[in-house]
DNA sequence: CCGATTCTGGATTAGACAACCCATTTTTCT
DNA sequence: AGAAAAATGGGTTGTCTAATCCAGAATCGG
């Protein structure tokens, strides 16, 4: 698992991306299900409906697949959650966006954990490239998150450093899931949200919710 | 993967237990540094310095192994930290067990991650039983928290709940590991815990440092 | 419409790895 | 000391899986 990474064809069809996308739809789903090494292109193979040879016609090997994986789902996470970040410059936004995550975990059963965490953590010290690709999908969250801390602190209303907020914010959200993930219940990912929001109350000066 | 749990020989001699404790341990390390499924059974042997039916004289099958590397890391883990538990009753106390976190992230450049949680992400999917052994000892590390957090509360220096301030600072402490561990930066471990404490401190009466 | 390119199917290979087996040596217990 | 139990060495097997190959079908571009 470390070779070229770059796609084969350089012009696909309309027809060989869709069956690029669905291979790389169902490799994300049976990764997130069972890790990345328990997903074995044989899986993603019958999973997506395709046969054999289609896997390496569109991607070099498992390693490129794994990427465009990663790609994929920052791609999904940042998507589900694109309406609730535009609200994250005010504690009633964040409690909102808190009770999201919360609520999604719940329907998934606590299954799964982090579609992104969850193989960033499988693949850090084995996969440098994977791990790099992980981070710069926790970059973008972060990002997402500070924006709406940011603009509270530019208005005034934010005391404290929104980077630092951010990243905590983040942890929070990953410590939480984990667990959440692995105890089977959803208490964990509520406590270490509120707490974490609760923090960045107490250091809000308007809008205190 | 799925099997008889218990070890075979009900009786093991000193050198059979100097023996077993050299493949846990190498077994640990493996795992810790590649994870569960890249560290192969051979790689393990040739680690311990044991040959061929050692692994399998001493543990049914990779599986019993692997419960043995949780138990294995969850002693490490607790044993490691006992001195700083004892003092995390007071917020000075918390800070130099945060420091002592961190510092040891730093000596390990921010490889790894955390021994216990980063194995659970790994398993949590695939394998309920080495799931549940993880859970149990996050269910100790835990309780070694909330004991200090307890004993602030039952003083009255503590205002909120302890039990839920112990699962937010291990949960921001693990979601902190990860994000260290996948950006080799120690700032994400040190922010994250650091916001946890900060709100801990928010809600402590006497002894604000 | 036709040559070129892309897409698809299925079969195959080579290597890795968990698990098993048996013969031999070492240790324990009486 | 001697029998029983435990420990060790190394070879073997069967399975799983990533990766390759080639032939044929569909699609595109001019």
């Amino acid at each position: 698992m470390s070779s070229e990474t770059r796609q084969q064809p350089a012009r696909l069809t309309r027809k060989g991306q869709a069956t690029r996308s669905r291979i790389v739809a169902a490799a994300a789903q049976l990764m997130y299900e069972r890790g990345v090494t328990e997903a074995t292109l044989e899986d993603v193979r019958a999973a997506a409906g395709v046969s054999g040879s289609q896997i390496y016609h569109y991607f070099a090997d498992k390693q490129a697949l794994l990427l465009a994986v990663i790609e994929h789902q920052t791609e999904a996470v940042l998507e589900l959650q694109a309406p609730l970040f535009d609200r994250l410059d005010s504690v009633r936004g964040l409690r909102a966006w808190r009770d999201a995550m919360v609520e999604f975990q719940r329907r998934l059963q606590c299954r799964g954990g982090c579609p992104i965490g969850s193989i960033g953590s499988e693949v850090a010290e084995t996969n440098p490239e994977a791990r790099l690709a992980v981070a710069s999908g926790f970059l973008r969250w972060e990002g997402a998150i500070r924006a709406g801390l940011g603009a509270m602190h530019e208005r005034g209303e934010l005391e404290g450093d929104p980077d630092d907020l951010a990243l905590a914010v983040l942890a929070a959200l990953q410590g939480g899931l984990m667990l959440t993930q692995i105890q089977r219940a959803v208490r964990p990912l509520e406590v270490a949200l509120d707490a974490a929001l609760d923090h960045v109350a107490s250091l809000v000066r308007v809008d205190p919710v």
